[in-house]
DNA sequence: CGAAGCCTTGAGATTCCTCAACCCAGGTGG
DNA sequence: CCACCTGGGTTGAGGAATCTCAAGGCTTCG
């Protein structure tokens, strides 16, 4: 992990320069707002993919927003089972998902891809609060917005089969992609193992082998070359008895 | 759902003399913050056991506290099949789970009990976020601890087998209800039907019970006459390879 | 007394898991 | 240049966990 900012494009030197923030899938902030962030921001951080953000168990005082890259988040059993619980894309904000001020973190954070990420001291998180209700506001909001995607994920562990798993998570992260605007032709950047999405679903590796091999068979989806494209999205929408309100714009930290 | 307050006892006419408040359980507040939230209450709901609070794809702009009672918070698929995302107990604040400010409810709220809430209207939200940053943050707050339950919930959903997942249910609804003042004797009221507890762990209701059977005859609980006792949590604990932070005082609107 | 809701149990079917190979591509060192 | 290793992905076979179907019991309530 190194604290440095390479390639200037990628990490303006302010707030209002932010490509994430031009890429129209997030709300627009008041100029003073921006300003606050920028002076709140203490540092932008790389990890490289495999890396781990943070670890399960040990102390965790920040918040993060990822501004490229993949991540996941998981929880684990002793005897080495692995839950992931979801994935961080572009924009999402990191470090509110525990009872957070405690210093433990109850979940491993972990890089799938090379991240950057910004980095905000939760200390400041009291400031932002008291002089920007607007931004604390928007936090809660993010956190709601997690929330209720933990919420779907949960019925799709707990309630879907192999195959309907398999299809909520590929319409999911695509349309996710999608709003983005990181979806190419038709396809986008897939960078999970077979095991992630095993872990993720609550599946083992060879029944999620094995149900992809069916899904792709049956023409739902293609994943070459670590890309991913939906052939035919109805049928997976079908398929997955998939519901989601539309996609919107975002608050972005 | 009658909105009165029957029993003065049990809804006090100001949230200083709030039973609920009182127990130890909670965080204390400043008396200008308790007035506020007095004055942001805008009634008391009851609503009696089996009794819908939310309905599952309809508007829902409210904020509620639950003052007394159980509930649980579930998401259904369209050919019926349901999974009961988390329980709700007293002190617990509903209506963060999802986009606020939406309208759209993305899940259900049943009552498993005869319940009481303190009403919150949700446009009065930005008012306590611009005036009382630190009850904005105590929301937050709320919100990533729930947050912090779900995250246990579906690494018990995902990879715990099926007397796990039961282990660890009952063990973290007795230890929410001991922190609430509520277990008597080493036993705890418990409302929950066998099919509550399937919905909850994603599991059918016969192995449910066949499973919760096996236990019992270990030894490791006992259900009966609506009330549940642990005489064995350790065992639980290593069942289920529980761990949780210790239970601490929480935030109270 | 009948009906409804919940709990219980058995039997057979199905899904999903574990174990064990094997393949392929990419990287590394001799 | 090649032998080897590693990290994925793929497949088959057998076993275990879980599900569905079916039936019956108990209690409560009208």
């Amino acid at each position: 992990m190194t604290i440095s900012c390479p390639d200037p494009g990628g990490c303006a030197p302010n707030c209002t320069a932010c490509g994430l923030r031009q890429s129209g899938a997030f709300t627009t902030l008041a100029p003073d707002q921006l300003a606050f962030i920028e002076h709140y921001r203490s540092g932008v951080l790389d990890v490289p993919a495999g890396g781990t953000l943070v670890h399960e168990q040990h102390p965790s005082g920040t918040l993060y927003t990822l501004y490229a890259g993949w991540a996941f988040r998981y929880k684990s059993l002793s005897d080495g089972r692995r839950q992931i619980l979801n994935f961080l894309l572009p924009g999402d904000l990191i470090g509110l998902q525990q009872e957070f001020g405690e210093g433990v973190a109850m979940h491993g954070i972990d890089a799938l891809t090379d991240i950057r990420l910004c980095v905000f001291p939760r200390a400041g998180l009291g400031t932002l609060f008291g002089q920007y209700p607007d931004l604390g506001y928007d936090v809660t909001w993010l956190a709601a917005r997690e929330q209720g995607m933990l919420d779907d994920h949960l019925l799709t562990v707990g309630r879907r089969t192999a195959a309907e798993r398999v299809a909520m998570l590929l319409m999911h992260l695509y349309r996710r992609l999608d709003r983005l605007g990181l979806a190419q032709d038709g396809s986008v950047e897939f960078p999970l193992t077979q095991q992630h999405i095993a872990d993720a679903l609550g599946l083992s590796l060879v029944h999620t082998n094995k149900t992809l091999r069916r899904l792709q068979r049956l023409g739902l989806h293609e994943l070459r070359g670590g890309r991913l494209s939906l052939p035919n999205p109805r049928a997976l929408v079908r398929l997955a008895d998939y519901y989601d309100a539309p996609l919107r714009r975002v608050p972005l930290l």
